[in-house]
DNA sequence: GCGGCGACTTGAACACGTTCAGATTCGGTG
DNA sequence: CACCGAATCTGAACGTGTTCAAGTCGCCGC
């Protein structure tokens, strides 16, 4: 019954995703998940760059399981408020089971020239994975806005939930119940600017904010093309 | 005249400045700054808790940096938009020093346990600081604003700061073109906003905003209190 | 002078992530 | 079967941050 279908690569990856749940990034050593995979300690360096490269599946973990949760939340719902509401929420049960590796995740994504870091192309198919339910989740919606701005939305969406990750890690009261606050006020919130928006005066702003955006891409492609 | 003045203290944290200035935090090696302070590699353990607590002074060297840039480049200008450009332009400035390092300091930085926290009191000197520019740049400005919103801005501009900084160290285009560019422009979006918020269909916004703040802020002191 | 105590210093030793030169396995070819 | 080359695997060894038992030094009370 055992190590039937389960290559060592996979024997790794397992022995590392639940050692890494039992004790934390930093008191799982390679050996540990060596000797957990029962294969030598050189093995894994054959398979995978580094202890770093054994986190990777988690970010397609959290984007599955939190897309999962999003639409089974939204579903017959049309209120756009509700509806981000519901994304938001799904992102945050989700990212709770995490919790206690988030520390480290987030020390190692932070680097920029990493692969962890949530704009690596190694990071693409979680992130467009995420994308992908902001789309889903405004066309499924009443929202009624510039087309510019709808455009822009699902990428703005995104680094508000990168902004509430962070906040997330760095929110030490016990259950992290101050993010939570802050995040079941933010879907309204941010509703009812979107709705203010739309009227005339507000033009110059959002033509600020989206060309600020628009910086922001393009220089992040070029730098693609660059090839940093 | 070698050795006059300086303790072994002093000698072990301008050895780690001056070798992480030089190679980086990653390959600056312990043994190197035992090796640069004239001392054994077990006395920089007597002295100093690990590797972390040698970049604490970095903190402080960047904020008094940058206040001096900042009230140097305010003197006699009234203007709110000019005097914040000043700040957030001082800030840039001195940072550009240290970006070599940069990577490394976020990532330790970000987690919240760690002294090297923002939000750690071994911090509070370098946040007062700069808490300290932004109420100077306020109190000499022609601002005319929300008593409650002129309160919660220092807070709200260090806020910004640390986002400023954020995007910053992702910002892989050559000088952080990018991020110059957004924080160029940001003076004086931030400014016209506070006008426009005077405006009385803006109160909820406000209200909302502000006490987001708050629940963000005593979510802070208890957990202080608990003192986790 | 002497004993002792606390501040300071030392380098060996530990556990860790990582590397590497070689050993082993295995499918295919003559 | 014999042989080869590539894929796979191995554990010793390296450099690292950190710990620690032991050593050294200076000063105070007697």
């Amino acid at each position: 019954m055992p190590t039937l279908d389960s290559s060592t690569r996979d024997r790794i990856v397992t022995a590392a995703t639940s050692l890494i749940m039992e004790r934390g990034y930093d008191k799982t050593t390679m050996r540990a998940i060596a000797e957990r995979a029962e294969v030598s300690l050189g093995s894994t360096y054959y398979y995978f760059g580094g202890k770093e490269e054994l986190v990777q599946g988690f970010y397609l973990r959290i984007a599955r399981e939190t897309c999962a949760r999003a639409s089974a939340a939204m579903d017959g719902v049309t209120s756009f408020s509700k509806r981000l509401d519901a994304c938001f929420e799904a992102f945050m049960d989700t990212s709770e089971e995490y919790r206690p590796i988030a520390d480290s995740l987030l020390s190692l994504a932070i680097v920029p020239s990493s692969p962890l870091s949530p704009f690596s192309d190694q990071s693409r198919p979680a992130r467009d994975l995420f994308l992908s339910m902001y789309v889903d989740m405004i066309d499924g919606s009443d929202l009624k806005t510039d087309s510019r701005l709808r455009q822009a939305l699902p990428d703005l969406l995104w680094s508000v939930q990168m902004l509430i990750t962070l906040g997330w890690v760095q929110d030490l009261s016990p259950g992290q119940r101050v993010t939570r606050t802050i995040v079941a006020r933010l879907a309204p919130s941010l509703s009812r600017l979107l709705s203010l928006v739309r009227l005339a005066p507000f033009r110059p702003f959002v033509d600020d904010a989206l060309e600020g955006l628009a910086i922001v891409k393009t220089g992040r492609e070029t730098r693609a093309h660059v090839g940093v």
